[in-house]
DNA sequence: CACGAATGTTTGGGCTATCAAACTTTCAAA
DNA sequence: TTTGAAAGTTTGATAGCCCAAACATTCGTG
């Protein structure tokens, strides 16, 4: 049996996360965007996506465009959820500013197992639902 | 000015934990016990507390016990805090079994500057305070 | 089509943090 | 007081991830 015990580092999550955005805003992902959006350089990039390739998370040829394959596209709309979740938790309810927000927010987004995530989940939806809640004090 | 862009690494940052826990307990923290809460070995201890000395954040002399500076303990403390708070987050309001409260905690406490730290806190605080709020439920 | 700019890749280097294993120091028991 | 085991240190390697800069490829424009 396979057991799970693949986990990724939080670096190429990252970079799955990265890949996802572009692709879902221009199709394709380009090594000099991904570099931009990761502030990284372009040569940083090419080795973290021969890595990815060899996962099997990205479809990668030398000089090509990059995508998600199916598995690692899965675990990037994992992580991305939990990032908007965690960085509307931030903000909107903790009132964080939305720069720090978001930083903050990618970095809880590796932290958190799935079980964990969905109960920090539930728990947000049981807030809002509470009727006594005051939406603009905290 | 010495302008505080001095952040400690995450692995920095638990190192004075762990050392600030051993010196609670037993006064004084010795490399042996610190490779054994941290799980790694002893070799790698001595370099890394060769850092934090370098920092002024411990007393260390080769041979000798480790002690934590003022300066080492304010930080070591702070980050203690965190994971306490977070911990009974974990734990009492979401539910999470301990040894995975512990865990997360520990990744998570290094995620948030203390501002968001702080409204985190009155966050939770609020929510204790709320008597619509069912202890048990989640 | 050809050529230069843009993009992508490679190479060599650096930094952090870890390990294994050899070596040194300390300390307590005989 | 000697001495061997326990604790601490050093050294050389490795892994991950990054950069700079030289090099290769691609592509749009003239």
């Amino acid at each position: 049996m396979t057991t799970k015990k693949n986990r990724l580092s939080q670096s190429l999550e990252d970079y799955l996360e990265t890949i996802l955005g572009l692709q879902t805003k221009k199709t394709v992902a380009r090594s000099k965007d991904i570099a931009a959006k990761m502030n990284i350089k372009r040569g940083s990039v090419t080795g973290m996506l021969k890595k990815l390739a060899k996962k099997e998370l990205v479809n990668y040829e030398p000089y090509g465009y990059v995508t998600l394959t199916p598995k690692g596209k899965k675990i990037a709309q994992q992580i991305e959820l939990r990032h908007i979740f965690l960085k509307d938790f931030l903000s909107r309810i903790l009132k964080v500013d939305e720069a720090t927000a978001d930083e903050t927010a990618c970095q809880m987004e590796h932290a958190m197992d799935k079980n964990t995530f969905e109960k920090f989940q539930n728990f947000v939806k049981t807030i809002d639902a509470c009727p006594h809640r005051r939406p603009d004090k905290n």
